[in-house]
DNA sequence: ACGTTACCGGTTTTT
DNA sequence: CCGGTAACGT
């Protein structure tokens, strides 16, 4: 037991070793938060305290239950495999596995996952005739998760407008929809075991009295919903509550646009009682400059549950500036300072560029295929959401569930065999009045149409009949075979990956059934469900890896959400300017303005050694150049801790050029500590007054701005300047204007 | 049934 | 600018 506790620091050793009672711990970034997670289920497993059976953890990610598992297989001689260790969602698909007879769901039913929802909701909609100008799919969807993620059933939904009236119906229609279907969305699963819990006493005792510790991993992440399902699954306010130990960090909450809620945080301490917070504040991972800036900026965000990183590493290195002339200027900057970074021995997968949207990964890219630089990025598509595989997965759902719509038509003519839009009309329209699916309805179905569809419906009969005693894998490869799916992508000349693909699934259902879903050994709990129904969950649930394809050592490239969790010797932080990062959808509101900032916070931390913050000044976005001034998250950094390698500008600035047109950017020094790069200057070059264009400028009465264009010379020289929403756009002479660069 | 063209819209994302 | 979708034409 020594031997697990060593090493500890004291905070870390109080937390893993806290009485069964309710805790909070507030777990800083790089604090060594998995760490105390995974010791505290060790601790209390090898101190005989509580069973494998009797702990439940929970996290947001597959990968951070993986990570879980993994280190707790490494620190204690036991099986993990049966332990109730997963995510929300997969804990949920779980429960109503075992129970779905009382959850009121077919035992095969299938998860729809985000884009099988939309596609449910766009058939709903042309069914029932709704104008989806009116009620964008979308919205729709965004309206219905919203509201099954707050805990809200269509009965419950406050509607104090029309509106919301006809969107709470088609929540309801929805919902119905779903249910004559057997399938559940991702929100649904949630609701539907939290509900399973609350109508049902027997299953209800039962999981209260079993779980006696839970732990809840990035509580912070959490929405109302999953915090309701934990108040349950803990019997809050019983004799005889579970010992709930949530791990979080209310300053890395960067999921609030989809739900998540922050004040669960400050609900959970009151609610259950939370006798103290334990704060993990010291960082292992960060030199002191980089905690200091991290401090700094977090610090102007209010309603803080509060903590203060810190570490014994020393302050290290300065944080570098690199203010671009423009968004290719930047990248190329970023490049050969990448270069120079790789040449001095750094390895490239230890170096990240972090961006705030996808779109800014495209100049990132270019630039380093050009220089020959290896690069990953993160954040495509994935495995289980390719087309192919999308496809093929389909008609494995209609094997274990027929009545999955979504899935019938998904592939009923795919590859394409005669059956056209006309005909699958005249089926809905019957499976509508019959009130039964589609693939139900095919037998009552008359015509040329029946005729089509019924060859479909028998070659799905001959699919189930002949695969019925094959294992998981082999009924894979044969579906891929009999419905035709390999023939058509062999006869596309593009269709090779997919091929490629589709062998890949094969592998991965042989995996699954000799790795992730081994038979259940003696006095282990089995999983629930036929193994076809399970892989068609992994499938939904665990869409597969980030198309980071691993081996080849590369830089890293990812969104900032992407980042999070993760940690590179060098970080740099792209374009960081107003409208940017903070992002121009999210400076107008505090609270979105300081989830912008928790995003930086968040983003800062990502770097061990060295830090980088770069942006331009001009940067082509939807297709035209934009001026942006550099981001207010400057300001709240402490100028001593950074190094702007930008030198002063000196306004290399031709009245030809000036004006505008293609070669607007202006030339520019640039001098590096490490990559000292030099590039000609311009033919023609003038000073005017250190101002050039894209440069921020202040001006008496109207504020900081940026300059857009500039037209004459001399006495007559006029530039236009763009002053912000406020003052807007105004042309001022030269010669008149006192403009100070800033 | 499939290809072409016109339009729209455009943070962040896991399950 | 670029991708995804929808409507249109063959």
């Amino acid at each position: 037991m020594s031997k697990l506790l060593e090493n500890l620091n004291a905070e870390q050793l109080a937390a893993v070793t806290l009485p069964p009672q309710a805790a909070l711990i507030l777990a800083g970034a790089g604090s060594g938060k998995t760490r105390v997670l995974t010791t505290r289920i060790a601790w209390l497993l090898q101190t005989g305290q509580t069973s494998p059976a009797s702990l439940l953890a929970v996290t947001f990610t597959n990968k951070a239950a993986k990570e879980m598992l993994l280190r707790l297989g490494a620190m204690l001689p036991i099986n993990t495999r049966g332990m109730w260790i997963g995510t929300f969602h997969g804990l949920c698909n779980r429960m109503l596995r075992a129970h779905y007879r009382e959850a009121g769901l077919p035992q095969t039913f299938q998860i729809l996952d985000t884009s099988d929802q939309l596609a449910a909701i766009k058939r709903l909609l042309k069914a029932m005739n709704v104008d989806d100008e009116k009620f964008p799919p979308r919205e729709l969807q965004h309206f219905i998760n919203g509201n099954k993620e707050a805990g809200y059933r269509p009965p419950n939904v406050e509607a104090w407008d029309d509106y919301t009236r006809q969107r709470v119906g088609l929540y309801a229609e929805y919902d119905a929809q779903c249910q004559r279907e057997g399938v559940c969305d991702f929100p649904e699963l949630m609701l539907r075991c939290y509900e399973l819990l609350e109508r049902n006493e027997p299953i209800r005792r039962h999981y209260q009295a079993r779980f006696r510790h839970i732990l809840v991993d990035e509580f912070q992440d959490t929405n109302r919903l999953q915090y309701l399902w934990l108040k349950m699954l803990a019997a809050h306010g019983s004799e005889t509550p579970a010992a709930v130990f949530a791990v979080g960090d209310d300053d890395q909450s960067i999921y609030g646009f989809r739900g998540a809620e922050v004040g669960n945080m400050r609900d959970f301490e009151g609610e259950f009682k939370v006798a103290a917070v334990i704060r993990l504040e010291q960082n292992y991972r960060s030199h002191g400059n980089i905690l200091d800036a991290a401090n700094a900026i977090i610090a102007n965000n209010s309603k803080r549950l509060g903590k203060n990183l810190w570490t014994d590493q020393g302050s290290g290195e300065p944080i570098r500036v690199y203010q671009a002339a423009s968004d290719l200027d930047e990248a190329r900057w970023i490049v050969e300072e990448i270069q120079q970074l790789v040449r001095d021995g750094a390895s490239r997968s230890d170096i990240a560029l972090l961006y705030r949207s996808n779109a800014q990964s495209r100049v990132l890219e270019h630039q380093l295929f050009s220089s020959g630089v290896a690069y990953k990025v993160y954040g495509g598509l994935r495995f289980f959401e390719r087309q192919e595989i999308k496809h093929a997965l389909a008609y494995l759902r209609l094997l274990a569930n027929p009545d999955d719509d979504t899935a019938f038509l998904r592939v009923v003519n795919f590859p394409t065999r005669g059956i056209g839009a006309r005909s699958l009309e005249q089926l809905q329209d019957a499976a509508r009045s019959f009130n039964t699916s589609l693939y139900a309805t095919v037998p009552h179905l008359s015509g040329k149409p029946g005729v089509a569809i019924g060859g479909f419906v028998r070659m799905v009969e001959e699919m189930r009949h002949v695969t019925s005693e094959l294992p998981l894998y082999e009924i894979v490869d044969h579906i891929l075979d009999t419905s035709g799916l390999r023939a058509h992508y062999k006869a596309d000349r593009e269709g090779q990956e997919r091929l490629e693909n589709l062998d890949e699934l094969v592998s991965a259902a042989r995996y699954f059934m000799n790795e992730a879903d081994q038979p259940v050994a003696e006095g282990e709990e089995a999983l629930p469900g036929d193994p076809l129904s399970r892989f068609l969950s992994h499938a939904s649930l665990e869409a597969g890896d980030h198309q980071a394809e691993a081996g080849q050592d590369a830089i890293q490239l990812m969104t900032v959400h992407a980042a999070k969790g993760l940690e590179f010797d060098a970080v740099f932080i792209t374009g960081v300017e107003e409208g940017l990062f903070p992002h121009e959808q999210s400076m107008n509101d505090l609270a979105s303005l300081e989830e912008e900032r928790r995003l930086m916070y968040v983003a800062v931390t990502r770097a061990r050694q060295r830090l980088y913050l770069t942006l331009a000044q001009s940067r082509m976005l939807h297709g035209q150049t934009r001026y942006a001034m550099k981001s207010r998250f400057f300001d709240e950094i402490p100028e001593a801790l950074l190094k702007w390698l930008t030198p002063r500008v000196q306004a290399w600035s031709a009245p030809s050029r000036f004006g505008g047109g293609q070669n607007a950017a202006p030339p520019y020094q640039n001098e590096s500590v490490l990559a000292a790069s030099h590039r000609s200057p311009p033919q023609k070059s003038r000073d005017l007054d250190g101002l050039r264009i894209g440069q921020l400028v202040r001006h008496a009465r109207f504020g900081e701005g940026v300059i857009v264009a500039a037209q004459g010379s001399g006495e007559d020289a006029k530039v236009q300047i763009n002053f912000g929403a406020d003052v807007g756009m105004k042309l001022l002479m030269l010669s008149m204007a006192k403009l100070e660069p800033v």
